[in-house]
DNA sequence: GCACTAACCATACGACCTAAACTATATGGC
DNA sequence: GCCATATAGTTTAGGTCGTATGGTTAGTGC
């Protein structure tokens, strides 16, 4: 009967330490925590240095090994303190596809919000407690559907997958233009056209149709990020309206 | 009429230089991104250093700056080199769905051929010769269907972005579990034990409800990897199947 | 006031990336 | 054959960062 809780996962928790000895704490996890998301709002992931938390909240920064165990769990615990939790359940109707869509774009605002936050490293399993409210409000999407749970699951890895990947792919693209004042079409074109230089039809003869199909030089929608976005959403979505009608049947 | 590419295409793709003046060159870009790569497969993507690098192949660490502008650009290298070319193209019956399974499958292999190769951090659209090979394949795999450019690129990404994030958290749950000799089921129950403890089953049913599934205590499948894998892949696969049909009554 | 415990700090070390200046080795024109 | 030139590679050094170690400070409870 194991009663105990990695080291790791009690921080994320916040399970309280219980001790009234010794030299009181000036700090506590939650204040490092969001002294370092705050940082990494302002300078990027790699502006985030123990020397500039600690600096920011008025020690050093050995001190702060007292509330994280090392860099790399601090960095778990900035995901989940920058995802923050999930937005109330809507428990409105449109049923499962509404929700899953509003779900996701809910998440997609947050990455937007922490542009770091979808780069950050995978570290396992949903585990903290608000990554835990955002599965929650996923599987609550899909609790009147037919699907067991390792359908659920697999959709909530799926779709959770998709939306960090997306959310990384705009972040990167957007950094990719910094300097030179390029928008979104602008790059698409410099991306498609240097691209068109370097591929061989020969070898690549889709790839080089594609570039010369004039994709990547129309000025089509106001939010092309938004398009792309939706469209791999709704394709998702559809997936999932197949799972759901198969295992209905079942 | 810019025919210039930028530096960092140009040692993608291996546009020689022309010169034959000055000191000849010891080594070249291959060799110094294949020298990475093989510290990668060997130390893991925090074990490549440039020191090591020159180290492998003779010489010290500043020299490889005349192949390589920075250690992020070496990382795009490494990126496409150990992606490789697209196996070759199917050609075969089967239609889309076999053409894109097979991808699918093949870059899976990929990454475990290379665990590190999901973990690089993304730097923007396929760019490099191979990138372009994969994608190559993929749209050859949709070139029967009536869906239009935007879509195709859409699906591209959706599933290059979905075999990457599955291969990623493979390799994460692969590392949480090496030390304790524990194989994948019994990491599941691990995790799942340790979360039931956590979860509030009033703040957070459906979680609960999981937990408490069973579906981390049994043993099922002989490879439950593949198993996930396959769901979701034939999730976005239905999805395609739904986008083609629409494209096509268009 | 004394043992004990926990929080915090000073110091130091070892990686690592890379800027700058210098040396080595080839080519091509005279 | 020699020199200007251009490219390759080395030396040296600086700066940043994470963190191991050991000492110091500030509280609690007997």
């Amino acid at each position: 009967m194991g009663d105990e809780v990695p080291v790791g996962l009690a921080r994320l928790w916040r399970l309280p330490a219980e001790s009234r000895l010794g030299r009181p704490a000036a700090l506590d996890v939650d204040r490092v925590v969001r002294a370092a998301v705050a940082l990494a709002d302002r300078d990027g992931l790699g502006g985030v240095t123990l020397g500039k938390i600690a600096n920011e909240l008025g020690v050093t920064s050995m001190s702060l090994y007292r509330y994280v165990g090392s860099k790399e769990e601090l960095l778990v615990l900035m995901g989940d303190e920058a995802t923050g939790p999930a937005p109330e359940l809507p428990a409105g109707p449109g049923g499962w596809r509404a929700g899953l869509r509003d779900w996701a774009y809910a998440l997609r605002a947050v990455h937007a919000r922490h542009a770091w936050l979808p780069h950050l490293p995978i570290s396992g399993p949903p585990s903290g407690p608000n990554a835990i409210s955002w599965m929650n409000t996923c599987l609550h999407a899909l609790r009147d559907t037919a699907l067991d749970w390792g359908a659920k699951v697999g959709i909530l890895t799926l779709l959770s997958g998709y939306v960090r990947g997306a959310s990384q792919l705009n972040v990167d693209m957007a950094e990719g233009r910094r300097g030179s004042g390029l928008d979104q079409p602008q790059v698409e074109q410099e991306y498609g056209r240097a691209l068109a230089r370097l591929v061989d039809a020969e070898r690549f003869p889709e790839v080089a149709a594609l570039f010369t199909s004039g994709l990547f030089e129309q000025p089509p929608a106001d939010d092309p990020e938004q398009a792309d976005f939706d469209f791999g959403l709704d394709l998702i979505l559809d997936g999932v309206a197949t799972a759901i009608r198969a295992a209905a049947r079942a």
